[in-house]
DNA sequence: ATTTAGACCTGTCAGC
DNA sequence: TGCTGACAGGTCTAAA
């Protein structure tokens, strides 16, 4: 691949080597994911790790046109596309083998791209991230055991990335409401039975939303530029002022951990 | 050991 | 219509 533009800043180097010298003309061996990072493997023993944070995402095309956050495209010079007003939400584009180009808007500016050598990469993810919640060692036992020895407000805990990955605001307010768990509950004073829904509400709520294709609140959109369908199914997640869909309450905004947070005040009782 | 406030950015929307 | 403030998918740092 091969960088054809990039915007100032988004590009840190974890590991000495320059990106873009390490990153030209390298191929891609595999695409996979960790927590909220997309990881990128070149066969010259480097990673390419993107992180998309609140707006960002990737655009892919097969041919050479104009990208923008709708994921659109139209005629612009290959050159430099980030010179297209059009453009001014794209942040950086790969040339790939054949002409396809992979882009990353993001409004916010708020993604980082990293480059690692591999082997320092898999340490540095082992450190910070907790288990995938669909990994074997993700086990009831293991998440009744952390939630008591760990004594802290509910929410803001699910949404430690360092205790799970992959659950952000989104599937920690869906979580919650499923389960019927108050997001200020602390975690060592939930009863077994709720810990047990709360297991399960994670596992099924991310289950949905990976299977309709995540959340487009506002900015996302996968590769070939479409919404993901989960907000329109979605319980609580910035649904305040209507309705709970289990027993017709007004839903209610609150402020947890400096996060909008949406309950049923009804279903999710404070303990 | 946790929690909080503030920072990083830009866009959208409600209200006056 | 125009302005202002609140809010938005996330994470990091410093300080309480």
């Amino acid at each position: 691949m091969h960088v054809i533009g990039a915007s100032h800043k988004l590009l840190r180097s974890h590991s000495h080597p320059p990106f873009l010298k390490v990153a030209s003309g390298a191929r891609i061996t595999d695409v996979r994911r960790r927590a909220k990072n997309v990881i990128v493997d070149l066969d010259n023993r480097h990673s390419v790790l993107i992180h998309m944070r609140m707006s960002g995402h990737l655009l892919v095309t097969s041919d050479s046109r104009h990208m923008t956050r709708e994921g659109r495209w139209e005629n612009v010079p290959k050159s430099d596309p980030l010179a297209d007003p059009k453009n001014q939400f794209i942040r950086i584009v790969f040339e790939l083998s054949g002409g396809m180009l992979l882009a990353l808007s993001d409004v916010r500016k708020f993604a980082t791209i990293d480059l690692f050598k591999t082997d320092a990469l898999a340490h540095y993810l082992d450190e910070k991230y907790g288990p995938e919640p669909f990994e074997k060692t993700f086990t009831l036992d293991w998440f009744s055991r952390e939630l008591k020895r760990r004594n802290r407000v509910i929410k803001p805990l699910l949404m430690d990335q360092a205790f799970i990955a992959g659950v952000g605001n989104i599937y920690a307010d869906e979580s919650l409401w499923k389960a019927k768990i108050h997001p200020l509950t602390r975690s060592d004073a939930l009863p077994s039975e709720d810990v047990q829904a709360l297991y399960d509400a994670i596992r099924t709520v991310l289950r949905t939303a990976i299977d309709l294709g995540g959340t487009s609140d506002d900015d996302y959109r996968n590769v070939a530029g479409e919404k993901g369908k989960y907000g329109l199914s979605r319980m609580a997640y910035r649904r305040a002022g209507e309705k709970c869909a289990r027993c017709n309450t007004t839903m209610q905004r609150l402020v947890v951990g400096q996060r909008g947070t949406t309950i049923c005040p009804q279903c999710q009782k404070k303990i």
